[in-house]
DNA sequence: ACATAATGTAATATATATATTACTTTTTGA
DNA sequence: TCAAAAAGTAATATATATATTACATTATGT
């Protein structure tokens, strides 16, 4: 489950810590999204998508074939 | 939690049965998501999207501001 | 009006996202 | 270098998405 929410939380200069404080979750949900080894909820993915100023398709979008792959 | 999943569903002229067929999954959790009662995974949101051709954004996105109400 | 399909929804069970705590490894800056 | 911050990650607990089964309600076509 790749995703761009490492990119776009450097952009606007936050830590993981920084990023989930503001969400209100923990450091360790941020990390496994980070690493793809979560399937967040969408909730989560939007509160995300607000922190950091980007879409749900600039974070999460998976083109259909490669996310057979 | 909104949604334009029904909208979209319609569009491509599948019964809840039948997109829930499709991506497999019960016909309850689309009733459910439709109905903006399920908070549902990102990768559930992707094989809807796949499903009925839109994106993330066109079946998902809530705007900040409305998102809090 | 009626039969059937489609949809809503409730109760319980199960799988899994997320929290909590804690420790390790990697990055960063002086 | 070295210390501190940041990030990775493991174990267990908890909350909740989703499955299962079943029944009720609404829509659709004849």
């Amino acid at each position: 489950m790749e995703n761009n929410v490492k990119i776009a939380r450097i952009q606007v200069d936050l830590t993981q810590q920084q990023l989930a404080e503001k969400i209100g979750v923990t450091r360790q949900t941020i990390s496994l999204i980070e690493k793809g080894k979560y399937n967040p909820s969408l909730k989560l993915c939007l509160e995300i998508c607000y922190a950091v100023n980007k879409s749900l398709d600039e974070l999460f979008w998976i083109d259909q074939e490669e996310s057979k792959t």
